[in-house]
DNA sequence: TTGTATGCGTTATCAG
DNA sequence: CTGATAACGCATACAA
């Protein structure tokens, strides 16, 4: 096989049908009128030669493409994968393709991905926005008439339609539930990185779901009594090593702080590794709540309590949405907020008033 | 924002930079000479006038797209989405952009995206095909001229390079090392379906990384003196529900079948939660042993035993294969094995002799 | 070095 | 209903 490019085109099955370009692209193209006679000629001409479409040739002709953008901050993490098996679903559905790419949770990446699937044509953009602060690039987007959904996050800046998770109403309603076991002082844990470790100013939080969640948790902390709730949020958590000193911080606290936060199933699994290792038996030296029910938090002993993000359902609703806005829906951009309720299983429990903690080093 | 899609072309830039359309073609597009006085004066009008090149009409010019087609089986599980990284991470290296689809291992469904990807004439086709006997469609996209890559999986009648791992090798170790412990019945578990929920003929596996296994496996448990080895290959554990009933009935076998194999990390944690479930300690009362290092084999106790298949490297060497194919390389089709050593966690021990163990109903 | 003219495979317009 | 023919935006052979 000499492998040549060269496809066959409506010209082809036009000359073998017996008819004029036109009529063959017309029935090809399922557009326009033809007679039956006709039609039936081309379609067989094209079923015997093996005539495939040109989509490219297609889309510009037509100005439309059918492929989607979508650029999530980490494809090999379950939370964007699973959105993108939803996006994938509702898409082909609508004999839409998607088009995907990584940002690395990296502003420059993502500007320049955004760049990349608009130069492709795309019909429209799926964005888990890495910085809520700078989104230019997808104004720009919109404004030269692609139509941009946000997942997972949203940006003030950004008059689109978003999927989220309700961000704060899930931090507060496992705030309550461990107020209510007898907790006072909970550890937040999160990847972002600050410049000096410690929390700094919530507006330079760029990933805006994070942002939320720890606004919401310092908010009930402090209504709880927690006079520097801002000491309890731990940043930076972004592998072992630094997970394993931050728990070493947090364990040096002890008994203070008993109930810990994790701001995704990737933390939340290095966090629970640490415990384990330190010989911490859950719920009884700690209690710990994961966000995202990653399948991990199903085999440990005890199960792990998590805050469910239904992210296939983020993915289904986000391209549900932008199907819409495709199809000339152009009402007032909305954000959908997508239920995220603790799910309870073994991690929860009790306080123990316990003596300090023995910590190797 | 009225959101019109005319954008601007080559010919508004040259008119602006007062060359013709071709010139500003030369140095937009960054081939043929162009004098530096052109040059600037081009790139400079491109920037006051925002200017961003139309990727779909070049490709139509070309006859190069800068997209690549990957279709895997599903793309929430962690073992492709990994892949998917290694392919992208390649990928954008070489300024390629991947569109990806599910097959959702339905052959009707790979087909069909086959065709689709080809349609949007992809520059190539990185593939985990579903049923190694059923290649026409992939057959078909080669002599077209699209070169392809098979990941994870091969078959016999394709001539392109593959990118598997040691399939029959970590059969061959894994046995090897429980027989060593004193272990001479294991059990083989796959979601793989049969008709009648027994292993028919080996030829009748599609997936080839599969029936390799359960080939090898076969052969290790008869040379080691088992006389009915596909008795110990069970079938279906595609839920919960089925795989719960796997392993009562290899419980039922009880005490003769002392290790399980999972064919991969799905099935491996539904029997590690069975098994758990039903009061069984590992390795102690059964030792266990899944394919793929998922996170959760990290977070039990004891962790699993795992066969690793770096999945991110499968990925990135089946895009290094697809880009030297693409850049020329006509080499004869090569089939790349990649080692997937037997990682020794704490699911392997001495098997001990006990009596029938109480299986609730 | 630059410009002119033509082609890529469709869709789409407009007479026949 | 059908058939020429002109776009679409870019690349490129060839002429100047």
């Amino acid at each position: 096989m000499s492998g040549k490019k060269s496809s066959l085109t409506v010209a082809d099955v036009a000359r073998a049908a017996k008819v004029s370009k036109a009529t063959a692209a017309r029935v090809l193209g399922g557009y326009g009128i033809a007679s039956e006679t006709a039609r039936k000629a081309v379609l067989e001409a094209a079923e015997t030669l093996g005539y495939q479409p040109n989509d490219l040739a297609r889309s510009m002709s037509t100005g439309r493409s059918g492929l989607v953008g979508v650029i999530v901050g980490d494809i090999e993490n379950a939370f964007f994968s699973q959105a993108v098996r939803g996006i994938s679903d509702r898409l082909r559905a609508a004999d839409l393709n998607l088009i995907i790419s990584n940002s690395s949770e990296r502003l420059s990446e993502e500007i320049e991905m955004v760049s990349v699937l608009l130069r492709q044509r795309v019909a429209g953009l799926i964005v888990a926005p890495t910085d809520a602060r700078r989104v230019d690039h997808l104004k720009a987007a919109v404004a030269s008439g692609t139509p941009v959904v946000t997942l997972d996050r949203r940006s003030p800046d950004l008059e689109v339609d978003a999927v989220c998770g309700d961000d704060r109403g899930s931090v507060a309603q496992v705030l309550h539930r461990l107020h209510e076991e007898g907790h006072r002082r909970v550890a937040y844990v999160t990847a972002m990185m600050t410049a000096d470790g410690r929390l700094g100013k919530l507006e330079d939080i760029g990933i805006s779901a994070v942002r939320e969640r720890i606004s919401s948790f310092l908010a009930q902390m402090r209504d709880t009594g927690v006079e520097t709730p801002a000491d309890l949020v731990f940043t930076g958590a972004s592998d072992d090593g630094s997970t394993a000193d931050i728990v070493t911080r947090i364990l040096a606290q002890s008994p203070s702080i008993t109930a810990i936060l994790a701001s995704d199933s990737l933390i939340g699994a290095r966090i629970f590794r640490e415990l384990s290792d330190r010989g911490l038996s859950l719920p009884q030296d700690m209690s710990l709540v994961s966000w995202f029910d990653a399948d991990w938090t199903r085999v440990t002993s005890p199960r792990i309590s998590v805050v469910d993000q239904p992210t296939y359902q983020f993915g289904q609703k986000a391209a549900e949405r932008l199907i819409s806005r495709l199809k000339g829906d152009d009402s007032p951009a909305q954000t959908f907020v997508v239920a995220t309720p603790l799910v309870e299983r073994g991690t929860i429990g009790a306080p123990k008033g316990r003596g300090p903690v023995e910590i190797p080093d």
